[in-house]
DNA sequence: AATGAATGAGACTTCATTCAT
DNA sequence: TATGAATGAAGTCTCATTCAT
């Protein structure tokens, strides 16, 4: 009986993901993605309408876990500051082990002209829905400043997140998760506390 | 003086910008560039060693004016606090006047492979060191908190501005530039302001 | 067994080695190889490298059956006279059956920069090198003067027979092979002939 | 006052002579020949008509001094021994000295496409004739056997010269040219010596 | 379910030549 | 006499996709 990993299927996505993740969509070809999952060319277009279409599928088949996380993150919460702190910490962690994925996020998320596009966006917006459910919650519950967007605030703390992140990756890999975490702590829950002024 | 040859490279230069602005790198020909700059196309390979090297220099041309913005900002600022938020808004003001440009900031930074890395990762960490030199002030100044690494808070500002800005440019254009500056002031002020705990 | 690859190849070989007879390497393209050969454009790119590997491939292909026939007519000769006398001769038949691979042969050889360069080589180190064991034979069994470098007798009658073929093809092709053959026979087994004084 | 290695054409010559030796006609372009000779690409377009009739200028300007080299030779000769012998020696000087010449020479020969090849010819026929005279005249003499045809002896024995030479000055450079002519001299005096039956 | 040879549109690049200065 | 920017035809090569097996 086969696993799921070793479906053929799953071997594409794996091969394509460390190879955009490393060259971009357009910089990566089918054949390498092929050659890397160990399969015949013929088999990409047996499965997937075309090299688009298999990004797109990927995507959809690693966003539920995803998902999954942020949720089972939020609902754990005991207040809309830990919410939000577990929220960075997740988003750092998910990053951490799905680098790879991150960097196909932050790369190909503006090309508007890419197939999967709406799927890449819909994926943000989902996770950027938590941070703003938390940060919502915050403000109605008077610990969050009311003077800012709850979507847009939502939106900056995933972009800081998200480039902190990679930088971290990128540049020093050596720190421990939790000191970005902390330091990500630090600006956050500042920025939107509220009982302050600018 | 501007001789023939700059006159051509500056053709080509604009050409290519728009161009890339509208349809990625890859996504854009060497005969759409010659046709929009009105040159032939062995005169692209006359100037440059191919359609890379081009925009390797496209962006070293474009890039002296960037600084020298920055630089005048921050000299021109009378305090840190003013110092962050200028500098934030002349980061919006740069992305909405060259969003070509800095799309291609935020998709191209992470792939290695291209010849102008370098020069888009020094442009980049040109940008952030203006912000790190502010946070770096204020802190010393006593008026930002001190548990903040001010390269790292640097970086996480740039990063939620470059995000934040996007957002703005492709989802709700029509919202002025003031009111996304206000609210970035917000997050990023309060993020790094002392007298308050987390 | 032929295998669609093994014929596809084949045909390419062919309408290859006939157009470079026509027109010379750098002379021949791409597109007039595929034309001929009845194949796509792609096709070429798909089974070999480049233009450069196909033609290195080429040579490799055809270059068995040639050291065969060396070897069958160094075998076959009852004494080292008649065996150079044999191989002049085959070296001619060669040339007149392989004008194309001759002329390429000489005027390739010498050029470092190809990729079939040491291919090329190996074949002209080869071929030279039947000569040499004959020369050998001879000078061992005192047909032969002693006072001659087998190696440097060799290579030099190779590159007085090819020149002379060449000479043949290209000037008089309607003189007989055994004229030529006759003419080159009478220098070459005397030039290396025994009991004779300079 | 200019000397005449000082001129334009003549550093456009040296420049051509050594790239084509390095690279062959068609490997060598305008640009480089430009660049070594220190000159700007359009004057070569000043000066000639074309690549192709530089070259050929440039193979009619070495040609007198070479063709005077043999005619002295062949003058200064007593016997028609000796003459061949010298020619022999002569032509291994020349190759020595204008190794990148020789090259071109073997390698452009049989490109029948180029402009120049009717000049080449004439140079190697100018050349062969010397040979010729030489062998026609001992055969006259009695000394030089009388079954081999001068015209096509003299062809082969340059052939044969001219592929030991660049055997040598490739694979053994380290060698006299002493040995190398005494080589060839034994090969070539003793195959067209009379007195001898194959 | 999978293969892999074949395709061909379209990309990038080369380079001999022209010409205004 | 000399320059060098500009040209554009023609070349090599890429790669997503097709399809007979």
């Amino acid at each position: 009986m086969a696993t799921r990993s070793d479906t053929t299927k799953c071997k594409l996505y794996d091969a394509a993901l460390s190879l955009i993740a490393e060259k971009g969509f357009t910089g990566t070809t089918v054949d390498e993605i092929v050659e890397r999952a160990g399969v015949a060319k013929g088999t990409v277009y047996y499965h997937f309408a075309g090299k688009a279409e298999l990004v797109e599928a990927l995507i959809a088949d690693r966003l539920t876990p995803l998902q999954e996380q942020f949720r089972a993150t939020l609902e754990a919460a005991s207040t809309p500051s830990v919410a939000l702190e577990a929220l960075v910490r997740a988003e750092l962690e998910w990053i951490r082990d799905n680098r790879a994925f991150a960097k196909m996020l932050v790369t190909e998320l503006w090309r508007e002209e890419r197939v999967w596009h709406d799927t890449l966006f819909a994926l943000r917006h989902s996770i950027i829905s938590y941070f703003e459910r938390a940060i919502a919650d915050g403000i109605a519950a008077g610990v969050f400043r009311s003077d800012i967007d709850a979507a847009f605030a939502a939106s900056a703390l995933f972009g800081m997140t998200v480039t902190s992140a990679l930088d971290w990756l990128v540049f020093s890999p050596e720190t421990p998760l939790d000191t970005v975490a902390e330091q990500i702590r630090r600006l956050a829950s500042m920025a939107v506390a509220s009982g302050t002024q600018a």
